[in-house]
DNA sequence: TGCTTTTATTTGACTGAGTCAACTAAATTG
DNA sequence: CAATTTAGTTGACTCAGTCAAATAAAAGCA
């Protein structure tokens, strides 16, 4: 039995999200399609081709009621209705064209009205929130599939989050001092102010606008690349994330004919030093440091390409 | 303008959630209330005491469909209406001692509900559900946030926070490229290498872990101190939190005996400008300058102390 | 002061979202 | 192949929720 000062908390989330969607949902009030139209037609408009049956399952709707509401958007021109071949009595839905344009109107609508809300909010809250909204679903929502990460190049914002996220997580983990956040802002910002794009490249990984990981390449001169700053969120550790980012270190380096890969890094960060490993990186030299506060041994691995 | 795929996730736990709380609710299936009665008289129930109108705003209900449902419940015996003594017109409502008994019942069915969810969890993911909802709640709810703002050092991550808030905010607003936010790191790049403890200072404004706003003083050397990276969030715009770090950053330098804080900003932002000439700075000097994409109007700023 | 406007709540008059039971017709079972 | 189950539809209803107008106290104002 789960204890009662958590449910309570749940209780009262609810209690306030209920709050939150009816208000949301005044998105609706100047079109012709209740919530309940909209969320049908919207369920139709993202699986295209389900049945009556499974859309009253997934939105627990009546059937009857359901029923009605797709005569009325068959009437309408929003949907077609084709009968299953493989059972007579249950029918393919898709939305028509009409139909599509109504649906990517609500979308809108709703867009707008989160948006809007979002927009008061400080920055970085809307990410904070959504990552939350992200934790939850994957709890309490068995089939939620999590969004695919992309890797994509930096942008505005995104070399601060660098510095950041590994600020904090270096201290946390691992007792290194403010200095260390000096020297990655101090990486990141000549890596910014100098930037070759030629030559040069930041890749962020992300997942549903929210940063997941990053590392870049700098110029070092001599034909040798520069990687830098490799980090993976804790959220994300295991998706393989940190093997993709190297990858696209190695393939851009052999494109822009980068003669070697070298890198600094530290003995107990073991998951990169296996990927860097994976990766061909030799180990070419190590010494012991306090430059953080706390001894350390930082490696320096190559790669010849 | 937030991300659009922020939005879309955000959209995405919204539909999520509502069918979730649908199927909560069906816990008042067969209690004789509805799930407005049940929102209505726990409101009554946890503040004790509420008029009619505050009730209709907090759930957004129609006071005339409230009105009916308080005089079913004053008919039921549920509650209790007293006329406000400071407002003839308003009525104070409270819950009969049958009234506490139904609502402690809802609650009953409500937590029993929940309950059977949890239970069907991973140990810890009722924890860190709830613990995201808590966070949620903090970001979304304007109610849930008296907290006030507090002024602090910075600490791992702050740095980066602000690079990353400036970097995004310059861009979105004015068109600044990439380069500036690549000064911005270098400066706090710098700040966090060389930081003098005795005479140089970082202030951030936070509200509930959430960071708002920030400002640094850096010794300029020849007894000037540089105020630098004034920052508030959009969120947090109007509370005076700007006024209070540059008065901080004041009583600093005047403390450590500095002769004068000499500033650079740029003639666009209005609201930075009325405080430093409150605050009794002087416009030194001015130059246009394109560094950062657009042009714009660089100022020096001074205040003798 | 008295007149006008605003605010808190109630009442009248609807309506249409959602429900329940009965029905048709195709598929499945034994 | 008769009996049962499943997918969807139709009839009949009701009650949650809405909108406009009324009441009456409080606040603003000239």
């Amino acid at each position: 039995m789960t204890e009662l000062s958590l449910i309570e908390s749940a209780r009262e989330f609810n209690r306030f999200y209920t709050n939150f969607l009816g208000l949301l949902n005044k998105a609706y009030l100047d079109t012709p399609f209740t919530l309940t139209d909209a969320r049908v037609l919207f369920e139709i408009g993202a699986h295209d081709g389900v049945n009556a049956g499974a859309l009253a399952r997934d939105l627990q709707l009546d059937p009857a009621y359901l029923s009605r509401i797709l005569k009325r958007f068959r009437e309408e021109d929003f949907i077609e209705a084709t009968p299953d071949p493989a059972d007579q009595r249950s029918q393919i839905l898709t939305v028509t064209g009409k139909g599509r344009t109504q649906f990517e109107e609500l979308g809108r609508r709703s867009n707008a009205q989160i948006a809007t809300r979002f927009d008061t909010l400080a920055d970085g809250e809307p990410q904070a929130a959504v990552a939350a909204m992200r934790t939850i679903r994957a709890i309490l929502d068995p089939q939620a599939r999590p969004a695919a990460a992309i890797i994509r190049p930096h942008r505005a914002g995104d070399i601060g989050w660098i510095v950041q996220s590994q600020g904090r997580f270096y201290a946390e983990e691992y007792g290194w001092d403010l200095r260390f956040e000096g020297l990655v802002a101090d990486v990141a910002g000549k890596f910014l102010a100098n930037f070759d794009p030629e030559m040069e490249y930041c890749w962020i990984a992300e997942r549903a606008g929210i940063n997941l990981g990053s590392v870049l390449i700098t110029n070092g001169g001599d034909g040798v690349a520069k990687l830098r700053l490799l980090y993976v969120d804790k959220a994300a550790r295991g998706l393989g994330l940190g093997k993709r980012l190297v990858n696209e270190c190695i393939a851009f380096s052999r494109r822009k004919r980068y003669r070697q890969i070298s890198l600094w890094t530290n003995d107990f960060l073991h998951t990169a030093r296996a990927i860097y490993q994976k990766a061909g990186f030799r180990l070419v030299s190590e010494e012991r440091h306090r430059m953080f506060g706390p001894e350390a041994n930082g490696q320096t691995w190559v790669l010849d390409l």
